[in-house]
DNA sequence: GTTGATGCAAAAACTTTGCATCGTG
DNA sequence: CACGATGCAAAGTTTTTGCATCAAC
């Protein structure tokens, strides 16, 4: 753990766990921190903090993935999407999760986290 | 529908509803089959056909978007995903369909689609 | 000192766009 | 002819990589 992944993550732990962040937008907070950290290093501790299983990676909407903190209280959540505005609101249903468990034993896969994703168009793009 | 429409949505068909294809690998396949069309063609007909509703796109791997034709009898199907191999089964679920459609109205959002996405590591990469 | 992390810049991968040209009606 | 679709090449985005330097043990 550097000085660099330390921010990183802790930047994560101060937004909350419901935000998505691109690796751009890291680099921009960070910025607006005084926190001068390259984007090379920012891909490679985002991809790191993913295999260490802190954060979850998203590939909802378009301009790059998204990444948000995992806590341990929503271990697997879902989004619903607004195409038009990128508006992303999460929920969860254990329902679901029971779902992915079954169709991953079904096929002798060994189950890592299920996510859905719901797309949809929100009140105010209607 | 030019010609260039109809062969990239042929290719589809002919491999059926399974397949997730990116724009490269249509333009190799397309190739293989001596039909020479530009990969910016190949990726203006993409997204034209998925606004057109015959092709559904997926952000599933690595290595740019997967598109898959959208067949009637399989409106919202969901992708089991090997996270080591890129291994993908598809399967179906009335229940997830019906989770998506209540989260959607919960929050007043027109629904779209569902799909259910289960990161997993399947049997050979164990 | 050795090892791994960082920053920078260059490169790679993926996608879009401008523009001249071609095809179809 | 008019219109939109195509191909090509250039540009734009997002992400990765090579390499020299830096920091920690």
């Amino acid at each position: 753990m550097t000085p660099q992944r330390r921010k990183i993550l802790a930047l994560f732990e101060d937004l909350g766990s419901g935000i998505h962040l691109s690796a751009e937008d890291v680099h921009d907070k960070l910025l607006n921190l005084d926190v001068r950290i390259s984007l090379a290093t920012i891909y490679r501790t985002l991809r790191l903090l993913v295999d260490m299983g802190f954060l979850n990676e998203l590939e909802l909407s378009e301009g790059g993935h998204r990444f948000e903190l995992l806590s341990l209280d929503k271990p697997d959540h879902h989004h619903l999407i607004c195409i038009r505005c990128g508006r992303t609101e999460e929920f969860e249903s254990e329902v679901v999760i029971k779902v992915g468990r079954s169709a991953a034993e079904d096929l002798g896969f060994k189950l890592l986290e299920s996510t859905l994703n719901v797309r949809a168009i929100c009140p105010a793009c209607k």
